[in-house]
DNA sequence: ACTCAATGTTTCAATATGACGCAATATTAT
DNA sequence: ATAATATTGCGTCATATTGAAACATTGAGT
């Protein structure tokens, strides 16, 4: 089964090995907001029952962010994408067992140390692409995951805690969200992140003290009941806010 | 000048390039408190008259967290040291100005990416280690900082800035602080890391409110004026609010 | 036109914050 | 000894924020 996943490894390890940094990997949590829930990206490999976080290695003649970039835009088709490193993944076996029973040659077999990165991005500007590595390439819900290859279930629990607390220093909103958005989406988007309710007036009215969006002159028609108001981010007003940090207590 | 240390490196170089994984480096910036001020510890190497953090390599069968901690233990002395790992730093050029006079056969002068963490030490209890390849090895007041080498003032500023965002989140004041100490003690470090005067009798209250503290039936004499108070973390308290992490709004 | 449920907004009590004042006290000066 | 002094412990008061809930509004579906 794992078979045809070697062959194209053991081609590949050649040029790897002239072009990247040895025993460094980048992976990237990938996540979109879609219906009301949180996305991650994630890829099969071919052969390979386990799911997998989108990674690539670093070039030998490369900056950590600008490898970051290319692994997503070759995965997602999305350029510049709003992409946080937020913690470097570095146990002794971590891909042990995943690789048990390749043969030692392959360039990926090797002991990495791998340096994860979380995305942010609209969903709807993703094309996931399947590449020849890998035989699925799909958005999974966050309440609703697969199971994982190597150390990539911690990766991603992990880049779902920094995205918490980055939640009142980063535009997590801005880059998650469309362009327009209603209260209500925003509101919903805070709760998975942070995991539990909060109250509808107070969010309102504390999302509006912070005075960082900008009501819209139109309503969201087409849903059941009352239309809800449609806003955009006021993109200077966010990021002076986000200096500081928004006051948290949620 | 730099002709020492080269022949150093040179002779150090197989035993690194057997022992360690390439490409990957480990720098750590150790925080201590003392005299009422923040301190961090330097080391000059031979014959460089920059200063840098206190540094080392992976083992080919180590952890990341073991290799910190062995390199932390290998410069102070301690054991069981307070570490946070913070960002990565990976920069392709990151140390090319300062190995340019250097022949490129030096373990030491491949590209490395470095994972950076930061320390935290009751100051008295370390022993700073000048080894054979640095001059001296020094706690330096963070007001009152030396020139450092390749991108390690990057890497402070970064630790910096961890520490002042984790100040909610990790005992912080449990390991920078002795364990007896006093209000306006701890007062003092939250202001050195925040980079802002706090309200005394505000700071007072809400350090009770948060009853993280347990006050000693003892005050510390000898100081000119009103004897303060001691005080202690109660640990399970503290550790549960941190859980939480503590409100902020400093 | 009416119902319904979601949304927009306000209210009120409880709690936290910011600014400041005053009493207590260990040391130092007299 | 005693007084002066700076620092510390802690309370007060006005103001701002939070938590919980109610009331008002409105578009879609019947």
């Amino acid at each position: 089964m794992k078979k045809e996943l070697y062959d194209q490894l053991l081609e590949l390890s050649p040029e790897y090995k002239k072009n990247y940094l040895p025993s460094i990997s980048i992976d990237c949590v990938v996540f979109g907001f879609h219906d009301a829930s949180l996305k991650v990206l994630l890829l099969k490999l071919n052969g390979s029952k386990e799911w997998g976080l989108p990674g690539g290695y670093l070039h030998k003649d490369e900056d950590l962010n600008e490898a970051a970039n290319r692994i997503l835009k070759d995965r997602t088709g999305a350029q510049d994408i709003y992409l946080n490193q937020f913690k470097t993944f570095g146990k002794r076996n971590r891909s042990e067992a995943f690789f048990k029973d390749f043969p030692d040659d392959l360039w990926h077999k090797q002991r990495y140390v791998s340096i994860a990165h979380y995305a942010l991005i609209d969903y709807s500007t993703v094309n996931p692409v399947v590449d020849t590595l890998s035989e699925a390439c799909e958005w999974k819900d966050i309440n609703d995951l697969p199971e994982f290859m190597m150390d990539h279930e911690d990766i991603f629990n992990a880049a779902l805690l920094q995205l918490r607390r980055d939640l009142n220093y980063k535009p997590v909103g801005y880059n998650l969200l469309p362009e327009k958005f209603t209260m209500p989406e925003l509101q919903k988007l805070y709760e998975i992140i942070l995991d539990k309710k909060l109250n509808r007036g107070n969010f309102y009215r504390k999302m509006t003290r912070y005075a960082i969006l900008e009501k819209l002159n139109e309503t969201r028609k087409g849903g059941a009941h009352k239309a809800p108001d449609l806003y955009m981010f006021d993109e200077e007003k966010y990021k002076a806010a986000l200096a500081n940090g928004l006051q948290e207590s949620w």
